[in-house]
DNA sequence: GACTATAACATTTTT
DNA sequence: TGTTATAGTC
């Protein structure tokens, strides 16, 4: 009996195919990780292939860490040298060692979309740009289009030709391009275009990747975009032994330049490639999986296949229309809490998927109250916090002195009086003298007009070369916490406000743990602990990355997301047309976005394994405005018979609609009663201090005029308490900083 | 230069 | 609605 008899005829199929290239058709379910990871089994352990001569690639970190697991598991020994990893963390571990030859310094920073976005404000500033006309937000994307079209800002230009506005635009990416290059900067999508580049223009370079990558295999291969594909072209190009799994019908990011061509003429590419289809979904119950394929059916221009399953019918579709989006987090909240208490499944089996990241908030505010334990994906992510940004911003200064605007970032925060104006001045002489920020900085007092802002900028300065110092004797935790230490942040969130300085300051500590983490891993895995790398890992995560299946919480983040992967239960929320499908679609008259968010819906039905919600409301808040909204037109592409709208007022026969008005006058009450719960219970997590960080018990143990001491401030004189809505305001006069207004909870006082 | 009040924009999705 | 950028005031 060997690891492979498990598989079905078309599986082995796929995993027996080592040689040439092979597309995959792997339908949602089908067991396509279960196939990549036997198939590199199967080169390693049969075909005798060394490890280090393979690559796979999958869209996430998550999905990369996963697929070593499984691969470890299966062959046990050698699985460490296959490199698994993402598009752009592999184009960034070569690009370390060879960018170099581009012109680039090889401790180049990476800039995510906040970066970009400043970036661009910045460039339109000096190009006196009209931000009106030109948004900043389309400028971004139509770049980032060109790149990953693999156009220069010259061949850009060309293209554009006569037209005003695309050669307004070309001077705008070749700025930008200017200012990334002087910053030592990569955007994210210069990660692959650059080792592209790097590729057509380093013949020996190329050759060496080639050798080394004798089998290649790409994960989701219907969301490549340009770069992409030409960067796995270039590297299979000697064996050809590249094998792409994806599925058409889960195409979801064509928005962000995803080609649904390069699975579609994958066999006009490569001409020899087999094509394999993997059909049987072994995840979702018939029902789940016929309403999946009665949904998808409704597009044009699908490779030809259908799901099958052999599993049982299992559960009907549900269906539930409320009045509002409360209703809606209500209803959904407490069915999980119910299956759960019933014991048929933990916290843990229920995702709850929607369209928008801001369909969210409603949600949690739910878990909250019902003390459910919950994941939001997505949304803010942690790396994009301010507070976090700016430490990060220290760091990149430290590492990498002419990324400009990490150090305009941090120049002046936490405050130390260095404003506007002579940042401003700075920036004029930097690019009169076409040199760095940073660089200008050191030399401050050549600049003209800066006048006495001239102490606090040297000072800056000091501070940096300072950290600079510490950067090479200490350890990177260490020199994080000296960052903190010295520049007093932490201090200085506390001092603009209370409220929000907990939760930062945890953060913070967050962040610490990372950078230990980080060190451990690179501990374990003996390779050295740099700066850059931690720096580079924190662009690259993905939020889904955080994604832990051994914690016990109800899981919620968008369709997006979702992708990849499955859970017993799950609800889609908010199936309304105008939000799913989304408004912007609804109204293009390009047929092919509808097309795409139903291809969304497909994805989203298919994460189902036993039991599938779906749910609207007639009305919501979009943007302070209530939006009265139809049901989703997906909805309707469910056959009826898959359905049930399900329970004690169900009646048979009618209509989806029908039954929803029916529903209501019911629903009324129990919302009502719903909402009495959810007041007297934020009232008792007021009452704990739970959620909201009152002192435990409730009481203070100082009143007015006792002595008290502060971690930071040192000993004073209660001045007043206050009594908040959430937590006593408690003014203290301390001996040495004076009075300082702050919450109980956090300010942890003591008596003395 | 720092702080506050108002206006403007955003919401479709993100490696 | 909520956040964030800008203008205006101290």
């Amino acid at each position: 009996m060997s690891i492979y008899d498990t598989l079905n005829d078309k599986q082995k199929e796929a995993v027996f195919h080592t040689e040439g290239p092979l597309l995959i058709l792997a339908g949602a379910g089908s067991g396509k990780t279960r196939v990549l990871t036997h198939r590199i089994a199967y080169l390693i352990e049969e075909k005798g292939v060394n490890p280090w001569n393979i690559l796979a690639i999958t869209f996430t970190n998550k999905a990369a860490a996963e697929m070593r697991e499984r691969v470890d598991n299966l062959v046990g020994f050698g699985s460490e040298r296959i490199w698994v990893s993402t598009f752009h963390s592999m184009c960034v571990r070569i690009l370390r060692r060879h960018i170099a030859l581009l012109g680039y310094d090889t401790n180049f920073t990476i800039y995510d979309t906040d970066d970009q976005k400043t970036l661009m404000r910045d460039v339109c500033k000096l190009l006196q740009i009209d931000t009106k006309i030109y948004k900043e937000r389309m400028l971004i994307g139509t770049i980032s289009h060109a790149k990953n079209e693999m156009l220069t800002p010259e061949e850009f230009r060309l293209q554009a030709g006569g037209d005003f506005h695309q050669k307004k635009i070309a001077d705008v990416y070749e700025e930008y391009e200017k200012q990334l290059r002087a910053n030592n900067a990569l955007d994210f999508d210069d990660l692959l275009l650059k080792t592209v580049q790097l590729f057509q223009t380093q013949r020996d370079v190329l050759e060496y990747y080639q050798e080394r990558f004798r089998y290649i295999m790409v994960d989701e291969y219907q969301d490549t975009n340009g770069v992409q594909f030409e960067l796995v072209r270039l590297l299979a190009s000697r064996y050809q032994n590249l094998c792409v799994v994806g599925d058409d019908d889960q195409s979801i990011y064509k928005f962000r330049g995803a080609d649904i061509r390069n699975i579609l003429d994958f066999e006009k590419v490569f001409t020899k490639a087999a094509v394999i289809k993997l059909e049987q979904n072994y995840r979702s119950t018939a029902n789940i999986l016929n309403a999946a394929n009665a949904v998808i059916s409704h597009n044009h221009g699908r490779k030809d296949k259908t799901l099958w399953t052999d599993n049982e019918d299992g559960d009907k579709i549900a269906f539930r229309q409320f009045d509002t989006a409360f209703d809606e987090a209500e209803y959904i909240v407490s069915d999980i809490k119910e299956h759960v208490e019933k014991g048929e499944c933990d916290y843990q089996d229920n995702a709850i998927l929607y369209r928008t990241n801001a369909q969210s908030r409603m949600f949690e505010e739910k878990f909250v109250t019902a003390n459910i334990p919950y994941k939001i994906i997505g949304g803010i992510n942690f790396y994009a916090r301010r507070e976090i940004k700016d430490i990060l911003a220290y760091l990149k200064t430290v590492d990498n002195g002419q990324d400009d605007l990490a150090v305009r970032r941090i120049i002046n925060v936490p405050k130390r009086g260095i404003g506007l104006t002579s940042i401003n001045r700075v920036q004029e002489y930097a690019a009169m003298h076409e040199k760095g920020f940073y660089e200008c900085l050191k030399g401050a007092d050549l600049i003209p007009d800066i006048g006495r802002g001239v102490s606090k900028l040297e000072s800056f300065v000091a501070l940096i070369e300072h950290f600079k110092v510490d950067a090479k004797e200490l350890t990177l935790h260490e020199l994080m916490q000296e960052i903190i230490d010295e520049t007093g942040y932490i201090e200085s969130i506390q001092a603009e406000s209370e409220i929000e300085a907990q939760a930062r300051i945890e953060n913070i500590d967050e962040l610490l743990n990372k950078v230990v983490a980080y060190e451990e891993v690179c501990e374990e895995h003996d390779e050295p602990v740099t700066l850059s790398g931690f720096l580079e890992e924190v662009a690259l995560v993905a939020d889904i990355d955080n994604l832990d299946e051994n914690s016990d919480y109800v899981v919620l983040m968008t369709l997006h997301s979702a992708k990849g992967l499955e859970f017993p239960r799950v609800y889609l929320a908010g199936m309304e047309d105008g939000l799913f499908p989304s408004y912007m679609t609804v109204t293009a008259d390009d047929p092919d976005e509808l097309e795409e968010e139903r291809r969304l819906c497909y994805v989203g039905i298919t994460r189902a394994q036993s039991e599938l919600t779906m749910t609207c409301a007639r009305r919501r808040m979009v943007r302070g405005e209530t939006q009265y909204n139809k049901m989703s037109r997906f909805l309707k592409e469910v056959p009826l018979e898959l359905i049930s709208t399900g329970n004690k007022f169900s009646g048979s026969g009618k209509s989806l609609t029908d039954h929803a008005d029916h529903e209501e006058p019911e629903r009324k009450t129990d919302y009502q009663m719903a909402r009495q719960a959810f007041k007297t219970k934020a009232f008792a997590a007021v009452q704990q201090g739970k959620s909201f960080g009152k002192p435990a018990g409730g009481k203070l143990e100082y009143g007015v005029g006792d002595r008290v001491r502060h971690i930071k401030f040192g000993e004073g004189t209660v001045l007043s308490i206050v009594e908040g809505g959430r937590d006593y305001e408690v003014t203290v006069n301390f001996d040495g900083p004076g009075t300082k207004k702050m919450f109980a909870a956090f300010a942890k006082l003591q008596k003395i």
